[in-house]
DNA sequence: GCTTGTTTCAAACAGTCGTTTGAACGAATT
DNA sequence: AATTCGTTCAAACGACTGTTTGAAACAAGC
Protein backbone atom coordinates (compact mmCIF):
# COMPACT_ATOMS: atom_id res chain seq x y z
CA UNK A 1 0.00 0.00 0.00
CA UNK A 2 0.82 3.66 -0.28
CA UNK A 3 4.30 2.87 -1.90
CA UNK A 4 3.02 3.67 -5.04
CA UNK A 5 5.39 3.11 -7.31
CA UNK A 6 7.54 5.95 -8.89
CA UNK A 7 6.37 7.31 -11.72
CA UNK A 8 9.50 7.99 -14.15
CA UNK A 9 9.17 11.02 -16.44
CA UNK A 10 10.33 10.39 -20.43
CA UNK A 11 13.76 10.68 -21.04
CA UNK A 12 13.91 12.64 -24.45
CA UNK A 13 15.64 15.61 -22.42
CA UNK A 14 17.54 16.94 -25.22
CA UNK A 15 20.03 18.46 -22.51
CA UNK A 16 20.92 21.22 -21.25
CA UNK A 17 23.77 21.66 -24.03
CA UNK A 18 26.30 24.24 -23.13
CA UNK A 19 23.97 26.63 -21.36
CA UNK A 20 25.47 27.46 -17.57
CA UNK A 21 22.99 26.04 -15.61
CA UNK A 22 22.48 29.36 -14.18
CA UNK A 23 21.43 28.34 -10.99
CA UNK A 24 22.63 30.38 -8.44
CA UNK A 25 22.66 26.91 -6.26
CA UNK A 26 25.15 24.26 -6.28
CA UNK A 27 24.55 20.90 -7.49
CA UNK A 28 24.39 20.44 -11.11
CA UNK A 29 21.64 18.55 -13.17
CA UNK A 30 23.85 15.83 -14.48
CA UNK A 31 22.31 15.15 -17.58
CA UNK A 32 22.17 11.38 -18.76
CA UNK A 33 20.89 8.45 -16.79
CA UNK A 34 24.86 6.98 -16.08
CA UNK A 35 25.85 9.72 -14.23
CA UNK A 36 22.58 10.70 -12.08
CA UNK A 37 22.50 7.08 -10.67
CA UNK A 38 26.40 7.34 -9.87
CA UNK A 39 25.73 10.50 -8.73
CA UNK A 40 22.64 9.40 -6.23
CA UNK A 41 24.89 6.46 -5.33
CA UNK A 42 27.91 8.10 -4.11
CA UNK A 43 25.63 10.32 -2.16
CA UNK A 44 23.33 6.93 -0.53
CA UNK A 45 25.98 4.96 -0.16
CA UNK A 46 28.14 7.52 1.73
CA UNK A 47 24.63 8.43 3.85
CA UNK A 48 23.36 4.64 4.82
CA UNK A 49 26.85 2.32 3.75
CA UNK A 50 26.66 -0.26 1.24
CA UNK A 51 24.17 -2.92 2.61
CA UNK A 52 21.69 -0.56 3.71
CA UNK A 53 21.41 1.25 0.56
CA UNK A 54 18.79 -0.31 -1.90
CA UNK A 55 18.84 0.02 -5.74
CA UNK A 56 15.21 1.45 -5.30
CA UNK A 57 16.43 4.05 -3.41
CA UNK A 58 19.21 5.03 -5.92
CA UNK A 59 17.01 4.50 -8.77
CA UNK A 60 14.00 6.56 -7.14
CA UNK A 61 16.95 9.72 -6.06
CA UNK A 62 17.77 9.32 -9.48
CA UNK A 63 14.70 9.42 -11.31
CA UNK A 64 15.40 6.82 -13.55
CA UNK A 65 14.28 3.38 -14.10
CA UNK A 66 14.50 0.31 -11.37
CA UNK A 67 16.00 -1.54 -14.02
CA UNK A 68 18.84 0.83 -15.09
CA UNK A 69 21.07 -0.23 -13.01
CA UNK A 70 21.61 -3.29 -14.21
CA UNK A 71 21.64 -2.38 -17.46
CA UNK A 72 24.45 0.25 -17.31
CA UNK A 73 26.30 -1.55 -14.60
CA UNK A 74 25.77 -5.10 -14.34
CA UNK A 75 24.95 -5.53 -10.58
CA UNK A 76 25.27 -3.41 -7.36
CA UNK A 77 28.60 -4.39 -6.99
CA UNK A 78 30.03 -3.37 -10.08
CA UNK A 79 27.39 -0.07 -9.79
CA UNK A 80 29.68 0.40 -6.25
CA UNK A 81 32.79 0.12 -7.76
CA UNK A 82 32.72 2.19 -10.43
CA UNK A 83 31.84 5.17 -7.79
CA UNK A 84 34.97 4.47 -6.65
CA UNK A 85 37.33 4.57 -9.77
CA UNK A 86 35.23 7.49 -10.97
CA UNK A 87 37.25 9.58 -8.54
CA UNK A 88 39.73 7.50 -6.50
CA UNK A 89 41.73 6.58 -9.97
CA UNK A 90 42.07 10.15 -10.94
CA UNK A 91 43.27 10.92 -7.37
CA UNK A 92 45.66 8.48 -7.25
CA UNK A 93 47.19 9.15 -10.21
CA UNK A 94 47.33 13.14 -9.23
CA UNK A 95 48.42 11.86 -5.88
CA UNK A 96 51.78 9.72 -7.81
CA UNK A 97 52.66 12.82 -10.23
CA UNK A 98 53.19 15.57 -7.39
CA UNK A 99 55.01 13.19 -5.59
CA UNK A 100 56.84 13.19 -8.21
CA UNK A 101 57.02 16.89 -9.12
CA UNK A 102 58.26 17.61 -5.88
CA UNK A 103 61.20 15.06 -5.64
CA UNK A 104 61.96 16.27 -8.90
CA UNK A 105 62.61 19.75 -7.84
CA UNK A 106 64.71 18.92 -5.01
CA UNK A 107 67.23 16.08 -6.61
CA UNK A 108 69.20 14.84 -5.47
CA UNK A 109 67.91 15.27 -2.11
CA UNK A 110 64.96 13.52 -0.51
CA UNK A 111 62.28 15.36 0.25
CA UNK A 112 60.57 16.60 4.07
CA UNK A 113 57.97 14.84 5.43
CA UNK A 114 55.67 17.79 5.11
CA UNK A 115 56.13 17.78 1.58
CA UNK A 116 55.31 13.92 1.22
CA UNK A 117 52.28 14.08 3.19
CA UNK A 118 51.21 17.56 1.09
CA UNK A 119 51.19 15.43 -2.11
CA UNK A 120 49.09 12.68 -0.47
CA UNK A 121 46.78 15.46 0.89
CA UNK A 122 46.17 18.01 -1.75
CA UNK A 123 44.96 15.74 -4.31
CA UNK A 124 41.70 14.90 -2.09
CA UNK A 125 41.48 18.54 -1.33
CA UNK A 126 41.36 19.62 -4.33
CA UNK A 127 38.57 16.68 -5.06
CA UNK A 128 37.01 18.24 -2.39
CA UNK A 129 36.39 21.44 -3.75
CA UNK A 130 36.63 20.68 -7.62
CA UNK A 131 33.58 19.23 -7.75
CA UNK A 132 30.32 21.29 -6.76
CA UNK A 133 29.10 18.49 -3.84
CA UNK A 134 30.18 14.99 -5.16
CA UNK A 135 33.65 15.68 -3.96
CA UNK A 136 33.22 16.12 -0.46
CA UNK A 137 30.94 13.06 -0.43
CA UNK A 138 32.97 10.87 -2.13
CA UNK A 139 36.10 11.09 0.46
CA UNK A 140 33.67 10.41 3.31
CA UNK A 141 32.41 7.42 1.49
CA UNK A 142 36.15 6.34 0.93
CA UNK A 143 37.07 6.67 4.40
CA UNK A 144 34.11 4.34 5.10
CA UNK A 145 34.82 1.83 2.64
CA UNK A 146 38.61 1.53 4.18
CA UNK A 147 36.39 -0.04 7.38
CA UNK A 148 33.71 -2.04 5.21
CA UNK A 149 34.35 -5.76 5.72
CA UNK A 150 32.61 -7.16 2.61
CA UNK A 151 35.29 -8.88 0.62
CA UNK A 152 34.89 -7.54 -2.09
CA UNK A 153 35.20 -4.02 -1.35
CA UNK A 154 38.40 -4.92 0.66
CA UNK A 155 39.77 -6.45 -2.35
CA UNK A 156 38.83 -3.96 -4.93
CA UNK A 157 40.56 -0.66 -2.56
CA UNK A 158 43.59 -2.59 -1.92
CA UNK A 159 44.20 -3.03 -5.50
CA UNK A 160 43.19 0.34 -6.35
CA UNK A 161 45.53 1.62 -3.61
CA UNK A 162 48.78 -0.75 -4.21
CA UNK A 163 50.50 1.27 -6.74
CA UNK A 164 50.16 4.50 -4.43
CA UNK A 165 51.18 3.12 -1.14
CA UNK A 166 54.20 1.22 -2.46
CA UNK A 167 55.48 4.61 -4.26
CA UNK A 168 54.39 6.65 -0.83
CA UNK A 169 56.66 4.30 1.00
CA UNK A 170 59.73 4.43 -0.93
CA UNK A 171 59.68 8.38 -0.61
CA UNK A 172 58.97 8.36 2.76
CA UNK A 173 62.19 5.62 3.30
CA UNK A 174 64.21 8.02 1.47
CA UNK A 175 63.41 11.24 3.82
CA UNK A 176 63.92 8.84 7.03
CA UNK A 177 66.83 6.95 6.05
CA UNK A 178 67.82 6.35 10.01
CA UNK A 179 64.45 4.31 10.21
CA UNK A 180 64.08 0.43 9.32
CA UNK A 181 61.87 -0.40 6.50
CA UNK A 182 59.51 -2.31 8.57
CA UNK A 183 59.32 1.38 11.45
CA UNK A 184 58.46 2.72 7.84
CA UNK A 185 55.70 1.06 6.99
CA UNK A 186 53.98 0.93 10.25
CA UNK A 187 53.87 4.41 10.82
CA UNK A 188 53.04 4.58 6.88
CA UNK A 189 49.79 2.76 8.24
CA UNK A 190 48.60 5.12 11.29
CA UNK A 191 48.92 7.47 8.64
CA UNK A 192 46.30 6.01 7.18
CA UNK A 193 44.36 5.81 9.68
CA UNK A 194 44.55 9.24 10.77
CA UNK A 195 43.61 10.52 7.25
CA UNK A 196 40.72 8.02 6.59
CA UNK A 197 39.19 8.41 10.30
CA UNK A 198 39.70 12.26 9.80
CA UNK A 199 37.66 11.98 5.91
CA UNK A 200 35.33 9.61 7.15
CA UNK A 201 33.88 10.78 10.28
CA UNK A 202 31.30 13.71 10.85
CA UNK A 203 33.00 14.70 13.69
CA UNK A 204 35.97 16.28 11.64
CA UNK A 205 33.47 18.47 10.48
CA UNK A 206 31.89 19.51 13.59
CA UNK A 207 35.02 20.11 15.00
CA UNK A 208 35.29 22.40 11.87
CA UNK A 209 32.29 24.32 12.16
CA UNK A 210 32.56 25.07 16.25
CA UNK A 211 35.79 26.68 16.01
CA UNK A 212 36.16 28.36 12.34
CA UNK A 213 32.60 28.52 10.60
CA UNK A 214 33.84 29.17 7.55
CA UNK A 215 36.83 31.21 8.29
CA UNK A 216 39.67 29.69 6.71
CA UNK A 217 39.34 27.34 3.64
CA UNK A 218 38.26 24.28 6.03
CA UNK A 219 40.80 22.41 3.65
CA UNK A 220 43.59 23.82 4.13
CA UNK A 221 43.11 24.35 7.99
CA UNK A 222 42.55 20.69 8.73
CA UNK A 223 45.89 19.72 6.63
CA UNK A 224 47.46 22.66 8.31
CA UNK A 225 46.49 20.69 11.50
CA UNK A 226 46.79 17.33 10.48
CA UNK A 227 50.22 17.41 8.79
CA UNK A 228 52.32 18.31 12.05
CA UNK A 229 51.30 16.40 13.91
CA UNK A 230 51.85 13.36 11.38
CA UNK A 231 55.16 14.83 10.40
CA UNK A 232 56.38 14.62 13.99
CA UNK A 233 54.78 11.14 14.35
CA UNK A 234 57.00 10.17 11.33
CA UNK A 235 59.99 11.71 12.53
CA UNK A 236 60.30 9.93 15.51
CA UNK A 237 63.24 8.09 17.32
CA UNK A 238 62.44 4.07 16.19
CA UNK A 239 60.93 1.85 18.80
CA UNK A 240 63.30 0.08 20.72
CA UNK A 241 61.72 -3.19 20.16
CA UNK A 242 63.91 -4.49 17.13
CA UNK B 1 9.29 1.12 16.11
CA UNK B 2 10.01 1.73 20.43
CA UNK B 3 8.21 -0.86 20.39
CA UNK B 4 7.85 -1.84 23.66
CA UNK B 5 9.69 -4.63 24.91
CA UNK B 6 7.76 -7.99 26.34
CA UNK B 7 8.69 -9.54 29.56
CA UNK B 8 11.78 -9.88 30.05
CA UNK B 9 13.33 -11.07 33.35
CA UNK B 10 16.78 -11.18 34.29
CA UNK B 11 16.27 -12.75 37.92
CA UNK B 12 17.02 -16.23 39.22
CA UNK B 13 19.82 -17.06 36.60
CA UNK B 14 21.35 -19.90 37.93
CA UNK B 15 24.71 -18.94 35.84
CA UNK B 16 28.11 -20.95 35.55
CA UNK B 17 28.60 -20.43 39.27
CA UNK B 18 32.24 -20.22 40.52
CA UNK B 19 32.86 -23.44 38.06
CA UNK B 20 36.44 -22.59 35.86
CA UNK B 21 35.86 -24.40 32.44
CA UNK B 22 38.86 -26.13 32.96
CA UNK B 23 38.59 -27.64 29.33
CA UNK B 24 41.85 -26.69 27.77
CA UNK B 25 41.45 -25.77 24.81
CA UNK B 26 40.68 -22.16 23.02
CA UNK B 27 36.73 -21.43 23.23
CA UNK B 28 34.30 -21.90 26.61
CA UNK B 29 31.19 -23.33 24.97
CA UNK B 30 28.97 -20.48 26.51
CA UNK B 31 26.21 -22.56 28.28
CA UNK B 32 22.89 -20.18 27.92
CA UNK B 33 21.24 -19.33 25.14
CA UNK B 34 21.80 -15.73 25.56
CA UNK B 35 25.39 -15.78 26.05
CA UNK B 36 25.82 -17.86 22.55
CA UNK B 37 23.39 -15.62 20.56
CA UNK B 38 25.96 -12.75 22.31
CA UNK B 39 29.29 -14.79 20.94
CA UNK B 40 28.02 -15.62 17.32
CA UNK B 41 27.04 -11.99 16.73
CA UNK B 42 29.74 -10.52 17.78
CA UNK B 43 31.97 -12.86 15.40
CA UNK B 44 29.52 -12.49 12.91
CA UNK B 45 28.80 -8.66 13.07
CA UNK B 46 32.83 -8.10 12.65
CA UNK B 47 32.77 -10.72 10.06
CA UNK B 48 30.25 -8.93 7.66
CA UNK B 49 28.49 -6.16 9.47
CA UNK B 50 25.34 -5.24 10.84
CA UNK B 51 23.34 -4.85 7.88
CA UNK B 52 24.73 -7.68 5.94
CA UNK B 53 24.42 -10.28 9.16
CA UNK B 54 21.28 -11.55 9.64
CA UNK B 55 19.63 -12.80 12.55
CA UNK B 56 19.02 -16.22 10.88
CA UNK B 57 22.35 -16.62 10.60
CA UNK B 58 23.92 -15.50 14.38
CA UNK B 59 21.02 -17.78 15.76
CA UNK B 60 22.55 -20.84 13.01
CA UNK B 61 25.97 -20.53 14.60
CA UNK B 62 24.23 -19.87 18.20
CA UNK B 63 22.53 -23.10 17.33
CA UNK B 64 19.89 -21.62 19.01
CA UNK B 65 15.89 -20.86 17.58
CA UNK B 66 15.07 -17.87 15.37
CA UNK B 67 12.67 -16.66 17.67
CA UNK B 68 15.57 -16.53 20.94
CA UNK B 69 16.98 -13.20 19.15
CA UNK B 70 13.94 -10.95 19.42
CA UNK B 71 12.81 -12.96 23.05
CA UNK B 72 16.00 -12.32 24.96
CA UNK B 73 17.02 -8.57 23.23
CA UNK B 74 13.98 -7.46 21.61
CA UNK B 75 15.04 -6.32 18.29
CA UNK B 76 18.20 -6.30 15.92
CA UNK B 77 19.78 -3.27 16.59
CA UNK B 78 19.51 -3.82 20.75
CA UNK B 79 21.47 -6.97 20.00
CA UNK B 80 23.90 -5.11 18.42
CA UNK B 81 23.94 -2.91 21.60
CA UNK B 82 24.32 -5.36 24.24
CA UNK B 83 27.32 -6.73 21.77
CA UNK B 84 28.91 -3.59 22.81
CA UNK B 85 27.93 -2.94 26.35
CA UNK B 86 28.96 -6.14 27.54
CA UNK B 87 32.49 -5.39 26.81
CA UNK B 88 33.16 -1.57 26.37
CA UNK B 89 31.41 -0.70 29.29
CA UNK B 90 34.38 -2.55 31.01
CA UNK B 91 36.96 -1.07 29.51
CA UNK B 92 36.49 2.54 29.46
CA UNK B 93 35.92 2.28 32.90
CA UNK B 94 39.09 0.48 33.61
CA UNK B 95 40.32 3.12 31.00
CA UNK B 96 39.34 5.88 33.48
CA UNK B 97 40.45 4.09 36.82
CA UNK B 98 43.83 3.14 35.42
CA UNK B 99 44.27 7.14 34.12
CA UNK B 100 43.03 8.05 37.37
CA UNK B 101 45.88 5.67 38.98
CA UNK B 102 48.52 6.71 36.81
CA UNK B 103 47.87 10.65 37.52
CA UNK B 104 47.57 9.83 41.27
CA UNK B 105 51.26 8.50 41.22
CA UNK B 106 52.89 11.48 40.06
CA UNK B 107 50.86 14.29 41.30
CA UNK B 108 50.99 17.35 41.72
CA UNK B 109 52.82 17.26 38.35
CA UNK B 110 51.43 15.97 35.08
CA UNK B 111 51.39 12.87 33.32
CA UNK B 112 53.83 12.45 29.97
CA UNK B 113 51.77 11.32 26.51
CA UNK B 114 52.85 8.44 26.92
CA UNK B 115 51.76 7.35 30.29
CA UNK B 116 48.60 8.55 28.73
CA UNK B 117 48.18 6.31 25.88
CA UNK B 118 49.74 3.44 27.46
CA UNK B 119 46.30 4.02 30.28
CA UNK B 120 44.57 4.87 27.05
CA UNK B 121 45.97 1.31 24.70
CA UNK B 122 46.46 -1.24 27.90
CA UNK B 123 42.70 -1.76 28.66
CA UNK B 124 42.43 -2.28 25.10
CA UNK B 125 45.26 -4.74 24.97
CA UNK B 126 43.84 -6.79 28.10
CA UNK B 127 40.73 -7.17 26.64
CA UNK B 128 42.30 -8.58 23.65
CA UNK B 129 44.03 -11.29 25.55
CA UNK B 130 41.82 -11.96 28.51
CA UNK B 131 38.78 -13.79 26.98
CA UNK B 132 39.66 -16.68 24.95
CA UNK B 133 38.60 -15.41 21.58
CA UNK B 134 36.04 -12.56 21.95
CA UNK B 135 38.23 -10.09 22.85
CA UNK B 136 40.44 -9.74 19.81
CA UNK B 137 37.05 -10.16 17.37
CA UNK B 138 35.04 -7.17 19.47
CA UNK B 139 38.52 -4.97 18.73
CA UNK B 140 38.25 -5.58 15.48
CA UNK B 141 34.25 -4.80 15.67
CA UNK B 142 34.73 -1.77 17.71
CA UNK B 143 37.13 0.39 14.95
CA UNK B 144 34.67 -0.87 11.95
CA UNK B 145 31.31 0.33 14.29
CA UNK B 146 33.18 4.11 14.45
CA UNK B 147 32.50 4.20 10.58
CA UNK B 148 29.56 2.69 10.56
CA UNK B 149 26.94 5.08 9.09
CA UNK B 150 23.76 4.06 10.69
CA UNK B 151 22.80 6.84 13.24
CA UNK B 152 21.79 4.68 16.12
CA UNK B 153 25.33 2.95 16.05
CA UNK B 154 27.19 6.50 16.22
CA UNK B 155 24.78 7.98 18.69
CA UNK B 156 25.36 4.99 20.58
CA UNK B 157 28.91 4.60 20.57
CA UNK B 158 29.32 8.33 21.38
CA UNK B 159 27.40 8.14 24.38
CA UNK B 160 29.01 5.47 25.45
CA UNK B 161 32.81 7.08 25.28
CA UNK B 162 31.84 10.91 26.29
CA UNK B 163 32.60 9.97 29.48
CA UNK B 164 36.15 8.92 28.86
CA UNK B 165 37.31 10.94 25.78
CA UNK B 166 36.56 14.30 28.12
CA UNK B 167 38.87 12.45 30.88
CA UNK B 168 41.00 12.29 28.20
CA UNK B 169 41.65 15.49 26.48
CA UNK B 170 41.90 16.68 30.21
CA UNK B 171 44.86 14.65 30.77
CA UNK B 172 46.26 15.39 27.65
CA UNK B 173 45.45 18.90 28.18
CA UNK B 174 47.40 19.09 31.28
CA UNK B 175 50.51 17.21 29.81
CA UNK B 176 50.70 19.52 27.11
CA UNK B 177 49.94 23.02 28.72
CA UNK B 178 51.69 24.68 25.67
CA UNK B 179 48.61 23.73 23.36
CA UNK B 180 46.26 25.33 22.42
CA UNK B 181 42.78 23.10 23.60
CA UNK B 182 41.82 23.53 20.09
CA UNK B 183 44.76 21.51 19.04
CA UNK B 184 44.65 19.15 21.84
CA UNK B 185 40.97 17.93 20.70
CA UNK B 186 42.23 17.63 17.33
CA UNK B 187 45.63 15.52 17.74
CA UNK B 188 42.92 13.68 20.06
CA UNK B 189 40.76 12.86 17.20
CA UNK B 190 43.49 12.01 14.71
CA UNK B 191 44.93 9.63 17.55
CA UNK B 192 41.68 7.90 17.91
CA UNK B 193 41.77 7.47 13.89
CA UNK B 194 45.42 5.70 13.95
CA UNK B 195 44.01 3.55 16.96
CA UNK B 196 40.86 2.69 15.66
CA UNK B 197 41.75 1.78 12.33
CA UNK B 198 45.04 0.06 13.59
CA UNK B 199 42.23 -2.41 15.77
CA UNK B 200 39.95 -2.84 13.01
CA UNK B 201 41.63 -3.16 10.00
CA UNK B 202 43.20 -6.76 9.01
CA UNK B 203 46.29 -5.00 7.48
CA UNK B 204 47.52 -4.47 10.90
CA UNK B 205 47.27 -8.38 11.90
CA UNK B 206 49.07 -9.56 8.77
CA UNK B 207 51.68 -7.15 9.17
CA UNK B 208 52.84 -8.32 12.47
CA UNK B 209 52.49 -12.33 11.12
CA UNK B 210 54.47 -11.00 7.79
CA UNK B 211 57.62 -9.72 10.37
CA UNK B 212 57.10 -10.93 13.80
CA UNK B 213 55.40 -14.43 13.85
CA UNK B 214 54.81 -14.85 17.71
CA UNK B 215 57.74 -13.39 18.44
CA UNK B 216 56.88 -11.01 20.98
CA UNK B 217 53.28 -10.62 22.65
CA UNK B 218 51.43 -9.14 19.57
CA UNK B 219 49.85 -6.32 21.63
CA UNK B 220 53.14 -5.39 22.98
CA UNK B 221 54.66 -4.86 19.72
CA UNK B 222 51.67 -2.90 18.41
CA UNK B 223 51.75 -0.76 21.51
CA UNK B 224 55.85 -0.12 21.00
CA UNK B 225 54.96 0.66 17.65
CA UNK B 226 52.20 3.03 17.53
CA UNK B 227 53.26 4.79 21.73
CA UNK B 228 56.35 6.98 20.16
CA UNK B 229 54.26 7.99 16.50
CA UNK B 230 51.42 8.85 18.71
CA UNK B 231 53.78 10.74 21.42
CA UNK B 232 56.00 12.40 18.76
CA UNK B 233 53.16 13.73 17.29
CA UNK B 234 50.80 15.14 20.38
CA UNK B 235 54.34 17.20 21.37
CA UNK B 236 54.67 18.49 18.17
CA UNK B 237 54.61 22.69 17.91
CA UNK B 238 51.29 24.10 17.43
CA UNK B 239 50.10 25.01 13.79
CA UNK B 240 50.39 28.56 13.08
CA UNK B 241 46.68 29.07 11.70
CA UNK B 242 45.30 29.86 14.66
C1' DG C 1 -1.53 -34.29 41.24
C1' DC C 2 -2.12 -29.39 39.32
C1' DT C 3 -0.72 -24.71 38.54
C1' DT C 4 2.47 -20.99 37.39
C1' DG C 5 5.92 -18.77 34.87
C1' DT C 6 9.89 -18.87 31.90
C1' DT C 7 11.96 -20.50 27.83
C1' DT C 8 12.05 -22.90 23.27
C1' DC C 9 10.11 -24.13 18.99
C1' DA C 10 8.10 -24.45 14.07
C1' DA C 11 5.48 -21.76 11.25
C1' DA C 12 3.81 -17.91 9.31
C1' DC C 13 3.58 -12.69 8.55
C1' DA C 14 4.33 -8.68 5.77
C1' DG C 15 7.65 -6.76 3.42
C1' DT C 16 12.08 -5.61 0.86
C1' DC C 17 15.85 -7.18 -1.66
C1' DG C 18 18.70 -7.63 -6.37
C1' DT C 19 17.83 -9.24 -10.70
C1' DT C 20 15.37 -10.58 -15.03
C1' DT C 21 12.01 -10.18 -18.61
C1' DG C 22 9.71 -8.77 -22.77
C1' DA C 23 7.38 -5.14 -24.58
C1' DA C 24 7.79 -0.27 -25.98
C1' DC C 25 10.28 3.83 -27.20
C1' DG C 26 13.50 7.20 -30.01
C1' DA C 27 16.63 8.11 -33.33
C1' DA C 28 19.68 6.96 -36.87
C1' DT C 29 20.52 3.74 -41.06
C1' DT C 30 19.15 1.42 -44.95
C1' DA D 1 8.93 2.99 -45.08
C1' DA D 2 11.24 -0.49 -42.90
C1' DT D 3 14.94 -1.99 -39.96
C1' DT D 4 18.19 -1.68 -36.68
C1' DC D 5 20.21 -0.60 -32.15
C1' DG D 6 20.69 1.36 -27.71
C1' DT D 7 17.85 2.64 -24.06
C1' DT D 8 13.80 2.89 -20.88
C1' DC D 9 9.77 1.00 -18.95
C1' DA D 10 6.26 -1.71 -15.81
C1' DA D 11 5.89 -5.94 -13.93
C1' DA D 12 7.18 -9.93 -12.06
C1' DC D 13 10.62 -13.45 -10.15
C1' DG D 14 12.35 -16.14 -6.18
C1' DA D 15 14.87 -15.51 -2.25
C1' DC D 16 15.64 -13.36 1.90
C1' DT D 17 14.66 -9.87 5.75
C1' DG D 18 13.19 -8.79 11.00
C1' DT D 19 9.44 -9.80 13.70
C1' DT D 20 5.28 -12.11 15.67
C1' DT D 21 2.43 -15.93 17.10
C1' DG D 22 0.50 -19.73 19.58
C1' DA D 23 1.48 -23.98 20.84
C1' DA D 24 4.64 -27.03 23.21
C1' DA D 25 8.51 -28.11 26.71
C1' DC D 26 10.34 -27.44 31.00
C1' DA D 27 11.26 -26.42 35.88
C1' DA D 28 9.74 -25.10 40.43
C1' DG D 29 5.84 -24.09 44.07
C1' DC D 30 1.98 -25.58 46.40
Amino acid sequence: MSTVIQRQKLAAVPNASASVPANGGITAPATDTKSRILDAAEELFMEHGFEATSLRLITTEAAVNLAAVNYHFGSKEELFQAVFTRRLDPMNQQRLSLLDEYQKAVEPSALTCEKIIAAMFIPALELSRDTDLGGKNFLRLLGRAYADPAPFIREFLSSQYAEMIAAFRHAFGRSLPHLPREEVSWRLHFLMGALSYTLAGTDALKMIEKYHAAEVGNDELLLSRLAPFLAAGLRAPPSDIT
